[in-house]
Parts: C-alpha cells; structure tokens; sequence
DNA sequence: ATTATTACTACGACAGATATAGTACGTCTG
DNA sequence: CAGACGTACTATATCTGTCGTAGTAATAAT
C-alpha cells in the first residue's frame, strides 16, 4: 500500500493535472486515478472533495453546474490560469523533491 | 522551497538511513541531512524528535547515552533488526510512489 | 560574567487525510 | 411499484506529522 502522507503534498497537483485534459467532477477524476494507476493509489471522497475546496478558495480551479436533466446536478470543475501555473511549479518542485528523497534510499536485497 | 509535505511520509526513512551507517544523535542528524541536501531540505528540531520518539515506540530504533564528559550527555540512536526491515520497505514503497506521482507530472515550458 | 554553541524538551496550533454517516437523485430488476 | 444499486456529493469529527515558540541544560570561548 502506497503511505498518502508522501502523496500528501501532490493530491492538488493530480487533480489539476487530470483537469488540465478538459473540465471534470468530482467521481470522474476519482475513477481516472483509480484506473491511471491500476488501483494501486485511490483518493478517497472526502480527500478529493476537500481538495476541491481548497483549489477553489486558492483560485486556481472555478466550478460550474453541469447541464444534465437526468441524474443528480454535476458540480463541474475547470482549471484557471493560476491553477496552471501552480500546477507547472508543483511539477519543478517534484524534480528537486524526488532528488532529495532518493539520496536516503538504498536498493537492499 | 521543498514543501514539507511530500518528505513527510519519508523523515522517519531519511534518519534511519544515516543510523543505517553509524549510531548518531539529533544534532548530527540535523546537519548531516542539511549537508547532504546542501540546505535545500532541513529538518526542523521538533520534527526530529518527535520523529526519534516514534521511531523508539515502533521499535525501530534503540537509545542509550554517550559517554562524553564534557558538554550535555548526549542521547545515540541506534537502528535495530526491524528498523532495518522497515527501511527496507519504505525504499520499496517509494519506487512505486515515484512511479504514481510521475504520471501525473508534465515537464511543461 | 556574558555570549555562543551544542543538545535537547514541552506545548500548542494547524493542515491534510480519513472514517463514518447521511443526503439526493435516477435507473434497473423482480 | 418497491427496493436495490449506482452516481454525486456534504457534514462532522478525529488523527497524525509538522512547525512555531519558548525554555532548559551544559560547556567553551571571549
């Protein structure tokens, strides 16, 4: 089992990469994770749906309702300029984090 | 700035490395994480040692006091069989980590 | 005597993740 | 046509690791 406190800092950050491809809800991009990674990592609702607050209050997603007439009324998500940029410094900042972790990480048999 | 969020599942997997080595104590530790980061990621005292506190109560290290005459008695840690097996596992852990994170990381412009 | 350096300890606050539970709406099946 | 099932959330409370702040304790240097 994948340990969420090291996917901690970069659930905002998959969520904006997922939203990046086009407009999405949240049990779309629950589902997308799920099936990107072979299950082997799951956001859980209530992670998500917060993480969706806090993107919103940060300004870098904007919601709208979907249009559907059958079923429950989708809140959709859309990523803004500011998300984008955020997302693009999440992702340098990976390259340096993954270079500081792997200098404490030996491959023992 | 490396955000502490994403170390955060591996701060206890950084100080059993440099046990791994040899027996230390805080201090040391301290510098020797910023020395081999070269201050990109330091960790803070209270994290430390709330950090050897956890270590101890999950067995994975063991403490007894130094020697020195002069200066404050310092407290060594040293890493036990379990501790060794669990740094092995959180180095397993963290290549499939790696891999989850990637997929959702762009090297944009 | 005071300051610097080393080596901690205590306490409280905060943020993100999660467990648990419940709501709301529609479709499908017997 | 009732009840199960699937979708799409919301509310609340708790836990854990991190961190800010502050204080203690001992010695060496000035």
């Amino acid at each position: 089992m994948i340990s969420s406190d090291v996917i901690r800092g970069y659930s905002d950050t998959i969520i904006l990469y997922l939203l990046l491809e086009n407009d999405s809800y949240g049990y779309e991009i629950s589902k997308k994770i799920k099936e990107m990674t072979d299950e082997k990592f799951t956001m859980k609702e209530t992670t998500l749906y917060s993480a969706f607050n806090r993107l919103s209050k940060n300004g870098y997603i904007d919601s709208y309702h979907g249009t559907e007439t059958q079923g429950k009324r989708r809140t959709y998500y859309k990523i803004t300029p500011e998300g984008i940029t955020y997302y693009k410094e999440k992702c340098k900042e990976w390259i340096l984090t993954k270079e500081i972790i792997e200098k404490f990480i030996k491959e023992m048999n």
